[in-house]
DNA sequence: TTGTAAGCGTTATCAC
DNA sequence: GTGATAACGCTTACAA
């Protein structure tokens, strides 16, 4: 009866070698590298010796097929060049890592089609759980994640709905920006977004609000753009904005890198800030201490919103039992010169 | 004789149930789905509408098993925060996506060591094939590299030893920028290197050689610090060399964000750039375009490094002739107004 | 404490 | 064009 060998993954030592090589069987091998206590100590220390000699490495998908877990999470985030995201997802990996996890990382781009393709595509790795940006998914999405009975946790935004989440009330945060504004005697203040996903359109709505509170509400100096932010598109919307308002006194831009543009700018067209004009940005990131003037804006706890969300996702996976499942992490207005 | 029915992953609908829904064997919906051309019409139209309708979702695990292949591809870069290197990873993700390749992320924190500790767990995913950073890995690096068969490709720098390798020539570019403010009249030129890693280092070797066939060498104008780079790092590193040499009337930056440290020390301070102090940084990355005056910098095709790199490991993967193994992406002056 | 047998979901091989 | 069978490497269940 001929036999059928087939060709091997990875550098052909299985469990089975190692396991011959001492004169065990594999699952003893298998038994010393995951729970070493119910393994005599003689035969642990001779297992290991060939385990390194013969230099095995585990098979991640047949230990997955075995066992029905993957020890992979997957992480949706909504764009790799935002700084915002990659320090979420250091956050993440500090505490999956240590925990054996592997982590699949997917850019949606802003979108929840792209979102929702990406699911699809990596729920054949059958990962143990879900890391998503934001609230808002796909109307198929979560039927898709239930279908699989992936326990989910959301990032970045704060939900009352009793889903798992971690994060920060964006609305409080332009509430809070907004409020400063007006605490420094500024009346006519301007708005500037850009992306306008769901956490730029709640930052908007707190500023609103605020505006609208002190009478001095104004949609006619919202500038909105859909595209991705860059420093180019602060500093246009800028010189749109004072050519139809030229008493506008404050300007609260979605983020730091439209501030960055509009504070360039302002130092070329000569205006003062915050003087005659000004400027707050959101998420401080590093760049925002270090323009002129140094740039006052929201600072994001964003790192320990992807290590807590990871501890809970964890806690899920391991059937602990978990705290709360809405976690509020808060915010902190820098205050710097710029505003 | 009782059965043992196991916990199952995903949704629990394996290519057996499709096939029973419709009345075929495993491997004719496996065949629909891999290799549509050998299967008869009408069957796959039936197959197709069954793997719809039961939410059938392939394991990739059971695949990578079977198969000996894993579709993954293992990246390992030195840093998160360092958008050099998340541009590269976009670059790559644009190629490995479409071509179905899953992409593994492995942060080294620019440590040799724990380069190679990811590599020793991330074999455990067997990938197909290494894209790595640099040329230069721990001792026990490439033995293992070896021993599995991994084709690799290293990234963002030039080997002269047949390995391959898509980037450019870092000490050139040193030269490029030494020339550079050399023929804008500057006679003391200081180098900031942080990080230190080995492409610091060759921009730092380019540098001297320059101003060495200038007869200009000033090693007592280098101010080498091993931590990670900052802004705040920039600015302080310009507050000792000017305590030190007054004279000075340039500096090279090793990157953007020490030079943005720079050019915010020099607003404080009242120094003109570049009429006292001309100033270049290194990467162009997005604030370069918008600090004040803007930065003179080397502009680098990241991103088509990681394009490239990706294509050259797709092209060995399938065992295509692929072209040179060598390919010099080039860099190019960017010259802003700092120098 | 250690081993045996079976099963995880897919694909390679060979037969029809 | 379609199917039966075994094999991939590991872990669970159960036996000794």
């Amino acid at each position: 009866m001929p036999r059928k060998p087939r060709v091997r993954a990875g550098n052909g030592v299985t469990l089975h070698d190692v396991g011959d090589a001492v004169g065990v069987s594999a699952i003893t091998v298998s038994r010393v590298l995951r729970t070493p206590d119910k393994v005599s100590e003689a035969l642990r220390e001779k297992v290991l010796a060939a385990v390194d000699r013969l230099g095995y490495v585990p098979n991640r998908a047949a230990r997955h097929l075995a066992s029905a877990r993957s020890n992979t999470v997957l992480v949706l985030i909504p764009s790799l060049s935002n700084t915002v995201f990659i320090d979420t997802l250091a956050g993440i990996e500090e505490v999956l890592q240590p925990a054996g996890y592997q982590m699949l990382i997917g850019n949606t781009h802003y979108d929840a089609d792209q979102e929702l393709r990406l699911l699809r595509a990596y729920l054949e790795h059958s990962p143990d759980g879900l890391l998503l940006t934001g609230l808002t998914q796909h109307a198929d999405f979560r039927a898709l994640v239930e279908r699989h009975r992936l326990p989910v946790v959301h990032m970045m935004d704060l939900a009352d709905d009793g889903r798992a989440c971690v994060g920060f009330s964006q609305e409080d945060a332009g509430r809070a920006i907004a409020g400063h504004l007006l605490s420094r005697g500024k009346r006519r203040i301007a708005f500037f977004g850009a992306q306008l996903d769901e956490r730029v359109m709640k930052r908007l709505d707190g500023y609103r609000q605020t505006l609208a509170a002190a009478g001095l509400a104004a949609p006619e100096l919202e500038i909105l753009d859909p595209r991705p932010s860059t420093m180019q598109m602060g500093a246009d919307m800028l010189d749109s904005l004072l050519a139809a308002h030229p008493d506008c006194d404050a300007v609260f831009c979605c983020n730091d890198d439209l501030a960055i543009g509009v504070l360039a700018r302002c130092q070329q067209r000569d205006i003062a800030v915050p003087a005659q004009l000004a400027v707050a940005g959101f998420n401080d990131l590093s760049p925002a201490a270090w323009t002129s003037p140094p740039l006052t804006t929201i600072a994001t706890p964003r790192r320990e919103i992807g290590r807590i969300a990871a501890q809970q996702l964890l806690a899920r996976l391991d059937g602990k039992p978990h705290g709360p499942s809405r976690i509020d992490l808060g915010f902190a207005l820098q205050h710097r010169q710029s505003a």
